[in-house]
DNA sequence: TCGTATGTTTGCTCACGATCAAAGACACAA
DNA sequence: TTGTGTCTTTGATCGTGAGCAAACATACGA
């Protein structure tokens, strides 16, 4: 028996799925993780059941490309476990990440367009997904005004993310930028820990989505650290001190200006 | 008869409406830049007549706010002369700019979700829109296949440029980003000026598109203009060596890395 | 025509944070 | 256990580009 790794652990509170479990147990934990995803919230149970049995299940071990910028568009994914990095590769040859997937969350779709991918997914451990051909899944999306609806704003949630990150990145430090984004993980893929929370990311990857680099990072870290605000792990982040965090996110915003 | 003023020239390529044109004249126009404009491409002449209909008109003075970041959203408008800068305000005070949006282009659906705005819009010139209030947008929506699938093109557009300009930002130091930026607004709002074209765009905004400070722009404009490159004006910017502007964007990129 | 407001240029200084180098810490497999 | 690879820390250096000040240019209204 496997420990989950520490991503799996931080992505979304899903517990994995010994092998063990009969296979109609796994359907109905697949069914009810479905349903609680964005894009078919408000789903009734039949339904789900029957969008579910027109996916065909697909793995990918760590480290594996998903797709490529470039690609043209096959199929549609939902993640069902592991976490997923959605990437650009600068011309510098620098990683930028765009945004880090879950349990739960598309893949494939938003940032496709219709024609092409324009950024590279790569799975960041082990991950299963339910996988539509596009055909199907523009036949499931033109069929139900709900999953329209939730894509309309799963796009809005990423445009504002993206606009709130780059606002950040455009007039604020690297350290407002580090807090802020350590407490937006913190909602959203941070796990309890002891009293504490823990979110799973490396030092190299904060600085992808910050855009900044693994020593600024590391050297924030470990300064946050010795003053007792977060404790600096391997590959992990908790949080100790919650306020003290916000107000660096606040208060070392304003410097830049006069 | 006064002219259209720099901005204006820039924004879309329609010629201002004179006082002496008719009623009916006016709304030709505005039907046939409906019909034009991303959202309702592919409309029949019928169906934008009556969606227009719906509509009333609205005028706003140049530098005037169209909402407030936080404000609740009442109304969804369609650009029909203008231009509207789209825009977040840093905790420093700075001002980012998330878009400039032309004649034809949708103000104040991507940046607002369905609750409230997540910016605020502010009319560069003297603007006026068609105006539908949300309620009677959504109907429209829900009536109109395609305008779904026009938003959602647009969402998507919206995200891809958003990811560029992230990338950008992350990777890329300033020459590379202000070439790149020039040469997409080149084609977008760019117009033919004795053989070069030019785009009307102060330094300061220039800054806030790509995140740096006027002070740096101005620098960079100044030796392309004394290289030849470009010619920098008051409030424009005409180019008139693109190649040269293409290889800044492509080997300014790849200085930061090793 | 002049005055004022707004945008632009240019010089100067300096700090943030990138970059490189090298050692240290930890995880994992043999 | 030891070896190997990966992640992290820390020190040192240095350049980009921010910030500020002041002069300059242009547009526009009186």
């Amino acid at each position: 028996m496997t420990q989950p790794n520490a991503l799996e652990r931080a992505a979304g509170g899903v517990p994995p799925v010994g092998h063990n479990f009969g296979h109609s147990s796994r359907v109905n934990h697949t069914v009810a993780l479905v349903r609680r995803s964005s894009l078919f919230s408000g789903i009734s149970l039949p339904t789900c059941k029957e969008i579910v049995s027109l996916a065909h299940e697909k793995k990918f071990e760590s480290a594996q490309v998903i797709f490529c910028q470039g690609d043209s568009v096959r199929q549609v994914l939902l993640l069902t476990s592991g976490c997923v990095k959605l990437l650009q590769v600068g011309a510098s040859g620098h990683e930028v990440m765009l945004r880090l997937s879950g349990p739960g969350e598309l893949i494939g779709i938003a940032e496709s367009h219709i024609r092409n991918h324009n950024s590279t997914a790569r799975a960041q451990q082990p991950c299963t997904a339910l996988a539509w051909d596009v055909v199907t899944f523009e036949a499931i999306f033109e069929r139900h005004a709900f999953v329209r609806r939730n894509m309309l704003n799963i796009l809005f949630q990423y445009l504002e993310d993206m606009h709130e990150r780059f606002r950040e990145i455009s007039t604020e430090r690297v350290a407002a930028r580090l807090s802020s984004q350590i407490i937006r993980m913190m909602h959203r893929v941070g796990r309890q820990v002891n009293g504490e929370i823990e979110i799973s990311i490396s030092r190299e990857e904060l600085a992808q989505l910050i855009g900044t680099t693994l020593f600024t990072v590391s050297r924030l870290l470990s300064d946050w650290d010795r003053q007792g605000i977060v404790v600096a792990r391997r590959e992990a982040v908790s949080v100790r001190n919650l306020p003290a965090l916000v107000d660096l996110s606040e208060t070392a915003a304003q410097l830049p200006l006069k």
